[in-house]
DNA sequence: TATTGTTATACTCTATAACTATA
DNA sequence: TATAGTTATAGAGTATAACAATA
């Protein structure tokens, strides 16, 4: 097994279960971490179309149509036509949305931010600059 | 927000959205993530029973036992009624199950041992203490 | 009674294939 | 014809509640 094999594989693992563990943190009557990860991503970056949504959050069109409709459906989203191209979509977040953010951020964080603040600032440090270097990986 | 919280959010997009590539990395044939993961955890750190499956793969164990079911029905562990105690089970990987590891591994790693090697040295490293972190915050 | 694991059931996440509407 | 998005369908992943077997 060469150096980036063994890399790869222990990486794999670790990703795996935190997300499962994250996926768990979801608060009571709150969003799922697929629907606030899309929120997150059209409150910051939107408006945006749906194959936008799509390319950013690394999932299938089909994938970002049932997302898109259960955050409709909430009212945390807007999706109106574009009048230049009536097939596509401007998906923007409400007011609603943004407060929904917050509120379910806050809840999430109790749990993640609280264990972080138990390591290292080094560690902190560390976390800091993998998110940005996995969040990259996840993008290729 | 709190320094921390910021960490938290980015380290959970990125996360999510790195879990849902490695998925998706699923050689034709090849072992669904989850498995792979369970197979690798009684592999490595087996004989086991079902309930440490459970404990160190961070799911519930009616999770487990359906996983558990998979992987024996493909011949990958061997499952034995402990003799001591015949409520508890004793699950080893077998050789096939060991041959299967390094197939399915190998396959995955096409893609992430690539992406890593595009990496500069500095960054693998990060990457290595930050599977490290990465996997004990997936076990608090 | 307490513990270990299983069964029944339901919800979430995601994809591929086939389709509709618009350009 | 090509593109943007949707619908239909299916498989994977996981949980809670209720159960069975054993200690």
């Amino acid at each position: 097994m060469t150096e980036a094999a063994g890399l790869a594989n222990e990486l794999r693992l670790a990703v795996h279960r935190l997300t499962r563990r994250l996926r768990a943190q979801r608060p009571v009557d709150g969003l799922t971490l697929t629907q606030l990860s899309t929120l997150v991503t059209i409150w910051r970056d939107g408006p945006m179309t749906a194959g936008e949504v799509a390319e950013r959050e690394g999932i299938k069109p089909p994938s970002a149509t049932r997302i898109i409709a259960g955050l409709v459906a909430l009212g945390l989203i807007s999706r109106t036509v574009d009048p230049a191209d009536a097939r596509q979509l401007s998906l923007a977040a409400t007011d609603a949305g943004e407060a929904r953010i917050q509120a379910d951020l806050q809840a999430r964080d109790e749990w993640l931010a609280h264990e972080l603040d138990t390591f290292s600032e080094a560690d902190r440090e560390l976390l800091r600059h993998a998110a940005v270097v996995l969040g990259e990986l996840a993008g290729r």
